[in-house]
This record gives C-alpha cells, structure tokens and sequence, in this order.
DNA sequence: GTAACTGCAAAATATTTGCATCCTT
DNA sequence: AAGGATGCAAATATTTTGCAGTTAC
C-alpha cells in the first residue's frame, strides 16, 4: 500500500511526504468523499491545518483528488480515476450525498446518462448529485 | 411587479421590507443563480452583509429560493418554481454553469433523466450541473 | 402596541500568505 | 546542496450571534 501511494505521488512530481502519505492513504482507506474537517479528524490533528489545505490543493491541481459539489457550504474531495490528468479532471459517474450520516459517496457503476444542452450551450463537465438514503443507513 | 413580490412574500409570512423586496427583485430580474456577493454588489452595498444573510436563509427556508450546489466554494441561490413549497424543494431542471463569465443559469427546459440506483438506496432529491461556455459567451 | 426585522459590534470560523526551518531528492 | 514542504504567526475573509433601535402590520 504504501508503495501503491509513494508511486502515485512521485508520478505527480510531488514529493513524498508524511502528511501526503497519511492524507492520501485516508482517501483510498475510504469508499467515499472527504471534506477538510474529516481530514484533520481522521489524522487526529497530527497536522497543522494549513498542511491540509496545502495537500488538498497540491492533489487538486495534480488531478489526484476532485471536488464534488455540495449544497451545503462544505466543499467535499474525492480520489480521482486513472482517467483524470493533471488539469484536466473528468469522471463521469454519480454521487450519492446520504442525508442522514453525511456521507458522501462514489457511484462508480452508475453513470452520467447524456444530455442535450440547448443551442449555443458547450459542455466540458457534468456532474450528478443523488441525495438521500445511503444502503447503510436505510438498514440501520 | 412590485405586488407580485409582495404577495410572494406575504403568501410566505415574511413581513415586506425594504431589502426583501429588493434582493427579491434581483432573483426575479435575473434569469440565474446570484451568490452571496453578487447581492450585495447588485444592490450597491446598501444592506447590512449581515441583513443578506438572514434574508437568503429566510428565503431558503420559505421555500422562496434553493441552493444549487458548485465546486468553488461559493454557494449559489436561484428561484424555485411554485411546485417548492416550504421546507420541502424540488426541482428538476439542469443548471448550467458558465466557466467564462461564472454565470450560472438554470435550464428550465432541460428535465433531469431518471437514473436507476443501486439497491438499498432511496433518493429524494437529484442535482445536474453541467460546466462549459454560455450561449452569451460563446458568441463574444 | 407587539412582533418581526435591521444594523452595528463583536465573536466565532474558515482560508490565505509570509517566512524561517526542516525534509526529500 | 537545493528545492520543495511544513509549521507557526498573522493577515484576510466569511459566517454567526447578541442586542438595541426601527419598522411592518
């Protein structure tokens, strides 16, 4: 594993750091999406919080991470496919936001169906957000 | 027009003051989603930020406007239609976010397709952002 | 007149920046 | 050794809260 994250690193020239390693394992360790707050409780604090944003924003922008829209204020990160490159991020599957833990999550298997946008509209991103009910929780 | 707003608001139970009117003014004048800074800008500054705030969320929980959720940070407000009744919204149009000028728009006429969800998970409420260039921008 | 709304001040949060020090390569 | 990354301090920006004065009904 920690092998499978130095590789992802040094692929996006960054280098390999404790905080990097540590906040990237989170992302793979979990099925789902992560805001700012999650990271810094999940690492129990062990970094400052400006590494954190520092680290969200160097993944960001290496296309490691994306950001998937919310409706509430709380900008939440996802692990990104091989598909993504640096500047360049696309996924085409659907999120899943559960109303009742919060969490958020990929639905990988689920994908975007098409759109006709009207005349004159281009479109390079689409992204899908289901709210709701997650299977945890419904059973719970 | 000045009525029409009104009614909105009394049908709401919110007394009619000055800045509800007016940042109301604002969504109807404008075929889009406003952000907080937007409203204070377009109303020159002439409310308390204080003020915005509390009316937006007055709004938003009358049912009068809903959020649409966006990757920068910034949270985006737009009208609901008369089918959003108070604490319960629903809208199932697209909404169409400009990367050039950074307007957003909601695409009335473009209804959501229907998706099909894993088992376990039960929807209530589904969003579609679709980023690109604006008709408007397009052009220029 | 009373309840609701506003604006100001201030508190609480969240985010960004500069810089000296430390770590990775 | 050199460049990049971190942590601390501090500057900004954003959002929330309390309260006294004002306005809508």
């Amino acid at each position: 594993m920690e092998r499978e994250l130095e590789k992802l690193l040094k692929k996006s020239r960054l280098s390999v750091t404790d905080s990097r390693v540590k906040i990237l394992e989170l992302f793979f360790n979990q099925q789902g999406a992560l805001a700012h707050g999650d990271i810094e409780k999940r690492t129990g604090e062990k970094f400052d919080r400006v590494t954190v944003y520092r680290t969200l924003q160097a993944f960001l922008t290496k296309g490691i991470i994306h950001t998937i829209p919310t409706n509430d204020n709380s900008i939440r990160y996802a692990l990104c496919k091989d598909t993504c490159e640096e500047g360049h991020h696309h996924d085409n599957h659907v999120h899943f936001v559960c109303n009742d833990c919060g969490n958020t999550t990929c639905l990988e298997e689920i994908i975007i169906p098409e759109i006709k946008l009207p005349k004159g509209y281009a479109s390079n991103q689409v992204e899908m957000i289901v709210s709701g009910i997650c299977r945890a929780c419904k059973k719970g």
